[in-house]
DNA sequence: TGGATATCGTTATAAACGATATCTAATTTC
DNA sequence: GAAATTAGATATCGTTTATAACGATATCCA
């Protein structure tokens, strides 16, 4: 082990990872990234019984008031059946409620009570600490582009496929 | 709808994204830019009978002929038991062998077997087009500096936690 | 007006991903 | 050579996310 040098019959190369070779795809450290990310801010939100999920729900309806459940599974990018759980706890804890919308007897208007609101504060924090943290090696001009970036692919990949720069957007 | 413009009732905000409060931080990012890349790259790996983790194995063990399989797990940061199965579907399709290591006899040595080479030349070119789909939004130098973002986080984001440029390898 | 159709939230279910605990056989340590 | 360790396998579990289908309500339109 250790000899001077010479052929490593890569099995034990010391000189790349073992997966150089995919380390060339963004995607494929997106996917390690996201590990690391999942990782870090659940452990950074369990003290408040929240994980990465249940805080993103409770923030988009801490700043939407009124949005209804479909709303907010779409602006989670998850299917409705997805956030039927994640209310129900969030509704039990006191942290939101569910009211019936006037206009439509199917649906609810959510809201985050006080407690909500309370709590989102607190995750909010804890969060933005987390994000300091996983992003502590990259200076602020660079964490501005790695979002710039991660929401042009997002969007890119939304894209039912085959399509470019076309505007649909009106 | 549509309505010239006053008071969207933030329900029905038109001017920002109801997750526009996530949108600051990469990790929010990094999730949602994980689902998209994860569905369209298993889109791209279907035709083969592979998907993002197999085609990551196949990956590493055609560029490191005489890996183990604990090493296995180590490059692609999973535990152990995880590339079981996807080594039985390798191995069964023939496209990788499980050799006993001769000096560990309970080792396994492996190796891609030359269908395995050539299904992963398909899949590196289907992944690399991929990749150039996903990222199509982005300048190369983006794309490198994406790269190079997202591997700081990974090793930051890899330390124990209150580590920071101690320099521990060696 | 009234039937077809679509939508909202829910339930049930399943696939994929990834972790832990434990077992055996083999290896290393002392 | 006994004890501790390691490699791989098995069993199991939790999380995440998707699909299918259902009851209730809402909308469409002939």
């Amino acid at each position: 082990m250790t000899e001077p040098g010479r052929k490593p019959d890569a099995a034990e190369a010391s000189e790349a990872a073992p997966d150089e070779t995919l380390r060339q795809f963004a995607g494929y450290l997106i996917k390690r990234a996201e590990s690391v990310v999942r990782t870090d801010v659940n452990a950074a939100l369990a003290p408040l019984g929240l994980r990465m999920f249940s805080f993103s729900a409770l923030a988009v309806i801490a700043t939407n008031p009124g949005l209804r459940q479909a709303q907010l599974a779409d602006a989670l990018a998850v299917e409705r059946p997805n956030v039927v759980a994640v209310l129900d706890d969030l509704q039990s804890r006191g942290l939101v409620s569910r009211e019936r919308a006037q206009d439509d007897k199917r649906a609810y208007a959510l809201e985050a009570t006080t407690a909500g609101h309370e709590l989102y504060r607190m995750a909010l924090a804890a969060v933005t600490e987390h994000e300091q943290r996983v992003t502590a090696g990259l200076s602020e001009r660079e964490r501005q582009a790695l979002i710039r970036a991660l929401t042009v692919i997002e969007q890119t990949g939304q894209r039912p496929r085959g399509e470019e720069e076309e505007d649909d957007e009106r």
